[in-house]
Parts: C-alpha cells; structure tokens; sequence
DNA sequence: TAAGCCAGTGTTTTT
DNA sequence: CACTGGCTTA
C-alpha cells in the first residue's frame, strides 16, 4: 500500500468516502457539492481534517481552502490536526503547507478580514472598528434617544430588544413585518417607529465607520452579490469547507452560495439533531436543503457510527432525541459495552446539588479520573452559582465557560474603548465612554466634544485645539496627550496599551473600589495583546473571538494545572469529557421556562439536553433538584417553589437510567434500632457544666 | 451639568 | 437581584 493512503486505513467506510469525495487517482480536483451528515461523536472533527490534508496531499494549495468554523478554537484545533496527519505523508514539506491554511475562522472572522482588503471597492473605510453586541445596543440607544422614542406614551421596546429584532431581520433575511408577528408579537405596533430607528441605526454605523456583528456578513453578501466582485472573491478559494452547517442562518447560506454558485468545491458538516442556535437565527433549512440547491443534489454522506460515548449512555440519548417531533437522521449506535446505566439523581435543592457533584467528582478524582476530564453543564450561566460557591469552598479549581466573558468587565472595556478611539476617532461608541472616565465629563460635555470632531478629516489632530472642558482640569491635558501620542504610532504595538493603562491607573482607583484586582486584569489584557502584531487585529479579533474565563472569579487556576469545567451548553458544543454532570435536569431550567413558549423553542430544548447527553464517554449524571429558592421579588426569602424533573425524560425513558436520590434515604428502622442501643448520662454532663 | 438616589421592570443561549 | 430611566441635589 502506498505511503499516502496509509493514513486511510484508520477510518470507516463512511468517513473514507467522506474524505476521499473528488479526490482521484490521489490528486486533488474541484469536487462537486457534498453533504456530511455527522451525529455526535462521530468522529466529525477528525473526518473534516483528514479531507483538508488529503485533498493537500492531492497537490491542493493550501492558501486557496476556506475552512469556516463555529469558534477560532475549533479552526486552530483542525489546522493542527491537519499538520499532524500531513507531516506523516509529507515529512518534508508539511510544515510550509499547512502554515499556508490561514483562511480558518469563523464566518464573522473570515469576513472581517475580507471586507478590509475589499474595503475600496465596497466603499469601506479599511480603519472601520467593530461593535459588539452591548457597543451596538449603545449605538441603538443614542438613535432611540435622538428620535424621542424613550420617552413614548406606553413603552417602546428596550434597545436590547431594538438590537434583537434588527439582527433576526438581517441574519434571517426576512422583512420587519415577518419578524415582529413571529418573533416579537408585542412589539407589531411599533413597526414604523422601528422602521426609522433601524434606519438611523445604519446612517450612525456608516458615519462612524463602525460595523456589527450583522455587517460582517451582510456587507460580505451585498459584496458577493455584485457579479465581478463575487467572481473575484470566489476565484480566491478552490475548497470551501463549512463545519456546524446546522446552525448557520439564511444570510451565511447566501455568502455561500454566492461564493460557490455551483456548490462546485463546497462541502458542509453538521447533524440537524444539534440545532441549538435559532435565537441567532439559525435554521435547520440550510442543511436540509443544502442537497437540492446544486443540479444534481449534492451527494449525501452519513455518519452515524458513535465513537465516544458508551451504549447505555448513547441509548438514554437516543431516547431523548427518538421523542422529538421531527426527525431527519438516524440513532447514532456504539460498540463501547458498559454496564453503567447514566444516572438519574434526585436531591433536595441547589445545595445539596452542589455538595453531590463536589462529592462525586472527587470520588472521581480519587478513581484516576483528572478534574480536566469532568465538566459540570448547563443550561444558563447562572444556574452554576451555588456549585461555585461548594467549589470555592473546598477548594476545588475550576474554570466556566460560556456567559460573562473577560471583556465584558468594565475596566477592560474602558481600555478598550481608549484603544478602540484611536483607531478610529469617528467611532462615537468608543470616544464616548473613554472621554467619562474623567472627572467632570458627563454624556453632555463628551457629546458636545464628539459633535466638534464629527466634521473634522483628521479628528485627533484637531483634538488637542478645542477647549478644555470647564470642569476637566487638567485631566483633560493629559488625556489628549495620551491620545495623540498613541495616535502618531511613536511606540510600536503593545506599548500603545501599556500608555493606555498607564493613563487609566489613577482613574481606576477613583472608580472602583477593588482597584488591585482590576489593574491586574488589565496586566494580564496587555499579556494577551502582546501576541497580537498590531492594534487593528488586536481589537478586531478581540471582538470577534474574546478570551473565555474571566480572572476575578474566585478559584480560576493556572492554566497548567488541574481543574474542573463548568460551561454552558452552548459552549460545551463540539467537546467531549469522560465523565459529564447536567445541573437542574428539571422543567423550567432545561426547558428553560422562558422558551417554553412556541413548539420551535421546546424542539430546540430537546435538543439542547441531547447535545449536553452526547458530551459523556464514560459516565453522566443528570441532576434534578426538587425545590428551588427564589429570591428577589419576594423580601421574606425563604420562598421556595418545586420543581419536576424536565418533560424530556419521560417515564417511560427512566429504565434507561440509574435512578436514585442523594444523600440516601435514610432506614427509619435501622435508625430507630441504633438509637436503642445508645447510653449517655446526661446527669453527670450536666453536673460537669458547672464545674 | 454631573452625580447620586429611588422606583419599576425583566430575567437565556453567542458571533 | 441587576439594570434603566427619571428625579433631586450640589
């Protein structure tokens, strides 16, 4: 057998056909369209990486592949697996090649990077700096201001809600119309007024050469859309490889399309069954129909053989997802025999939930298992508060995934926003909240320094020539100083960020109390900046991609040490532990009670619990607490309110699990029993009480 | 005009 | 409880 199909040899029928798919007598061609079908624990990751370096191995040029994933995580995980499997075949060379496999990203990252080399063409300021979610809701409030729609007769909606319903109409290319009687019902009336908003939201962006998460895409598809322009972009990449195709939205199906008319070169990877993301407009169509774009349909490749988890824990799962009202692929099917049923465990309440994983995962430990290889899931961030609290308290590492991210600390966001001015002084997002940090500057006194610059060319130049505020000081002086001298680039990037900090200290300790442990914090955002070559990639990909855990939570170890994962669902996609625990197995948190509404968002649940099932090799345990504290309205505070386990386990699923309560009940003959038996003299102990 | 205080409200998952 | 918006005070 030759050197280059030795590698082969490790995967299944399916998966070989998988990465074989348009590859021809060993060398690389424009493969017509192809659909992977993976389940869970499919070997999927390992499968879309082989394909990558078989089709290099081909003679494939490794700078003309698009490889689009759901976090830049999952891209560097496949471009490294990509090395490995060609280093094997192509010891020599391999090391160039896949260095050459740079277009790897998300969707948001891809078009970032895209849209400022096509910056000219499209009408771009190449400089343009992105919003996040909360810059953006910002944005949308100062519109919403501006228009005097906070101050209506009966209540406009939030500008979070504002921020919802224009990205579901850009992500799901629907018309405001349709999205207000789907999605926000409560909200039809105001459709005109919304109308207006949306469309000063967008002569804001424009004028101040910001872009949101929403841009990204759609200036990458009205790009795609002009003929010459989708040619050109088109023509840069031979192989487009889509990984998590299940939870992409309308407006990415159309990049694609557009990239790949012919779905000539395309292939997409996902399992309908993992729909998990149609809060961002995702839609389980794009999958579903993906065969019947292309003339003929795409081919079809199932995986549905499981190599991850065990049977009786596969077969609880597929129980799970058997109950959905819509089913298009198969059950996944295992040979790892086990004798160990997944646990169902009933406790008294979040407490005793907490102390029964703490207990059981450092039985865990105990039996050989590291805390790395365990991972505590749920549904919503919060529900992990009072395990961090047990966690803290015995000193248990761990580090949570998912929810309040490192930036979202406002310390960080502030240094941002200094940053985040410079680069762009047109970015009134940003000049806003850095010119409050000083003392005597209010939204009035910034937002009549930011109207001064608004007419300016060069914006920073002209900022040291207006007055000085009337109540600024002499901050003020040093502030412009700090600006400009960052803005004329003397030092070369990090020191931009250390003159940021530098600046901020002081500040820092005027605005928060826990000062120390916020401007360690921002050492450690300097450390992370240092491995970005410049301030742009630095804030774009900051942005788009921001670093997980977040240091002032109490118990967040060394990165080399042992520790315990706490994560969203969401975030626990595409991972797998030996050992798996799912908090508040009970209605009202998995389904979470606010999705409980429409048929779609119970479906998408199901889901959700299936996905969090699948993570499990070894062991899973799923928790139900009985009662629930509530906290808040009610002043008295022990109000309490019971919870049944989730609807997703219904009864007639329970033989598929261990089902037992925690701690044991109690023998009440047995410890009647042992109470006879029991002889104290409490004459002489109370005799000793005074003595 | 900034900053602090009070009352009312909504409350998930993430690029 | 956390956040927003409105009102009061310096």
């Amino acid at each position: 057998m030759s050197a280059a199909a030795a590698y082969l040899e490790t995967l299944n029928t399916e998966q070989r056909q998988a990465v074989e798919h348009g590859v021809v007598d060993a060398k690389a061609t424009i493969a017509p369209p192809l659909l992977i079908i993976a389940g869970a624990g499919s070997g999927k990751t390992n499968t879309l990486a082989h394909r990558v370096a078989h089709l290099i191995v081909g003679g494939a040029d490794p700078r003309r592949i698009l490889l689009m994933t759901f976090s830049r995580r999952a891209a560097a995980e496949m471009a490294r697996r990509v090395e490995r499997i060609c280093n094997r075949v192509l010891p020599a060379h391999a090391q160039p090649l896949t260095d050459a496999l740079t277009w790897a990203g998300t969707f948001h990252g891809i078009g970032a990077r895209l849209l400022r080399d096509y910056a000219q063409e499209i009408g771009l300021d190449p400089a343009f700096t992105i919003h996040d979610r909360e810059d953006s809701a910002d944005l949308m409030n100062l519109v919403r201001h501006e228009l005097g729609f906070s101050r209506t007769e009966t209540r406009f909606p939030t500008k979070g809600t504002c921020l919802s319903i224009y990205s579901r109409a850009i992500n799901a290319e629907a018309p405001l119309e349709d999205v207000l009687g789907r999605y926000f019902p409560w909200c039809a009336s105001w459709a005109e007024e919304l109308r207006d908003l949306f469309a000063g939201y967008v002569a804001a962006k424009q004028a101040q050469n910001v872009l949101d998460y929403d841009d990204l895409l759609l200036y990458w598809a009205r790009a795609a859309a002009h003929p010459v322009l989708a040619e050109d972009i088109g023509g840069r990449f031979d192989h487009v490889m889509v990984d998590e195709y299940q939870d992409t939205n309308r407006l990415q199906a159309s990049i694609l399309m557009a990239l790949k008319p012919t779905g000539d070169g395309l292939t997409v990877v996902g399992d309908d069954a993992q729909a998990i993301y149609s809060f961002r407009a995702a839609t389980v169509r794009n999958i579903l129909e993906f065969p019947r774009r292309f003339t003929p349909p795409a081919r079809i490749i199932t995986l549905d053989r499981n190599y991850r988890s065990t049977e009786p824990i596969l077969a609880a799962a597929n129980g799970v997802i058997d109950l959905a009202s819509e089913r298009f692929t198969k059950n996944l099917w295992t040979e790892r025999r086990s004798a160990e049923k997944p646990r169902l465990v009933t406790v008294r309440d979040e407490a005793d939930q907490a102390r029964y994983i703490a207990e059981a995962v450092l039985a865990n430990r105990e039996g050989g298992a590291r805390l790395k290889q365990q991972a505590v899931l749920f549904r919503a961030t919060h529900h992990s508060r009072p395990l961090e609290i047990e966690l803290a308290r015995r000193n248990i590492p761990f580090v949570k995934f998912g929810g309040l991210k490192f930036l979202d600390a406002a310390h960080v966001k502030d240094i941002l926003a200094i940053l985040r001015f410079v680069q762009n002084p047109r970015d009134r997002v940003a000049g806003f909240r850095a010119m409050q940090l000083l003392p005597g500057v209010g939204p009035g006194t910034a937002q009549r320094v930011l109207d001064a610059l608004a007419s300016a060319d060069q914006p920073l130049t002209l900022l040291p020539t207006l007055p000085t505020p009337p109540r600024a000081g002499d901050d003020w002086a040093s502030f412009v100083a700090m600006l400009t001298t960052i803005g004329r680039g003397d030092a070369a990037w990090p020191a931009d960020i250390e003159r940021a900090r530098r600046w901020y200290e002081p500040h820092l300790e005027r605005l928060h109390e826990d000062a120390t442990m916020r401007a360690a914090d921002l050492l450690q955002l300097e450390q992370i900046a240092a491995g970005y070559p410049s301030r742009e990639r630095f804030l774009t990909e900051l942005t788009l991609d921001p670093p997980d855990a977040t240091s002032d939570e109490p118990g967040v170890p060394h990165l080399d040490e042992d520790y315990l994962i706490l994560s969203t669902i969401h975030s626990a996609k595409g991972q797998e532990w030996s050992s798996v625990f799912v908090l508040n197995t009970v209605d009202g948190c998995i389904p979470i009670d606010l999705a409980a509404g429409t048929k779609e968002e119970v479906e998408e649940e199901r889901r959700l619990l299936y996905v969090a099932m699948t993570r499990a090799k070894d062991s899973l345990h799923l928790v139900v607490p009985q009662r629930f504290f509530t906290y808040g309205q009610n002043p008295q505070g022990d109000r309490h309110v019971y919870a049944s386990r989730t609807r997703f386990i219904p009864s007639s699923l329970l033989a598929r699990f261990e089902v037992s309560a925690w701690p044991a009940v109690r023998d009440e003959g047995a410890a009647r029993s042992e109470a006879r038996n029991v002889r104290i003299d409490i004459g002489a102990q109370m005799r000793g009480m005074w003595r």
